[in-house]
DNA sequence: ATGGTCGGATGCCGA
């Protein structure tokens, strides 16, 4: 079972390179994110012809998110939105594939440490930290895949002292990851599994690509009962060199 | 045309 996590930064911009990596990697049930677009422009059709079926939960311009599922695998029981929490921005779906409920996430970006989107990020995370309670104590094996804006570690910056304290790297945030992990997830990624390294993501501007200048900011948060079975952790870098390129790459875990 | 570069939507904003 392969599960990947994907910012495709426009799913209409991106449509080719996503068909093409459906075909080339294979994954079983891929989490979206930044479709920046509405429900009514998802391109199921084209999804269904590469073998996948779709749920989205989207946005003009701006967020959305999306969860696929490769035939015959069904998504069942979808949840759109974190339910309880107030919010115009389009961030989350939930749904249950083969006995695995899985959720795409889209955290907030914050743009800088004490701004008015700042406090907008830990308020989200706050809430998706009591949504993701309840649905460890509901579900098993859990799946929490998405871009997290949270680079975990110095390790996980290509310069930490540029990067320390910084937006996706400051104290705040981290504690707010830590904390989605001290409620019984655990983040799939190992060091051991590192055959095109740890990036996820990569500044458009200043060649950050080129020049390797990345964060790991996207990951796979899993339950206990799913952790024992993960056999690989890797990026898959081909997307990101392709020309047009969303500024992140594909994680994928194989259990 | 809009900071550096993108995407999307305007007369820049968000990342």
């Amino acid at each position: 079972m392969k599960l990947a996590t994907w910012n495709v930064n426009s799913l209409k911009v991106r449509l080719p390179h996503l068909l093409g990596w459906l075909r080339d990697a294979e994954p079983d049930v891929v989490a979206l994110q930044e479709l920046k677009m509405q429900d009514e422009a998802f391109p199921h059709e084209a999804i269904e012809a590469a073998g996948y079926t779709a749920v989205c939960n989207g946005q003009k311009t701006y967020n959305g998110v999306a969860l696929l599922a490769k035939k015959p695998l069904v998504l069942q029981d979808v949840v759109r939105d974190i339910p309880g929490f107030e919010d115009a921005q389009k961030r989350v779906i939930a749904a249950t594939v083969d006995g695995i409920r899985v959720v795409s996430v889209y955290v907030v970006n914050g743009q800088a440490v004490g701004s008015e989107k700042f406090d907008y990020k830990l308020r989200f995370l706050a809430a998706l930290n009591d949504y993701l309670h309840e649905e460890l104590a509901t579900h098993e094996q859990l799946a929490v895949m998405g871009d997290y804006n949270v680079a975990p570690t110095p390790e996980d910056t290509h310069d930490p002292l540029q990067w320390e304290d910084g937006i996706l790297c400051s104290p705040a945030e981290r504690a707010a990851l830590q904390g989605l992990c001290d409620l019984g997830l655990t983040d799939a990624y190992t060091k051991p599994f590192l055959p095109d390294g740890r990036f996820t993501w990569w500044d458009y501007r200043m060649a950050g690509f080129a020049r390797n200048l990345g964060l790991r900011i996207d990951h796979i948060l899993l339950s206990a009962a799913l952790l024992d079975w993960v056999r690989e952790w890797k990026v898959d870098l081909n997307p990101r060199r392709l020309e047009r390129p969303s500024d992140h790459a594909p994680v994928i875990v194989t259990l």
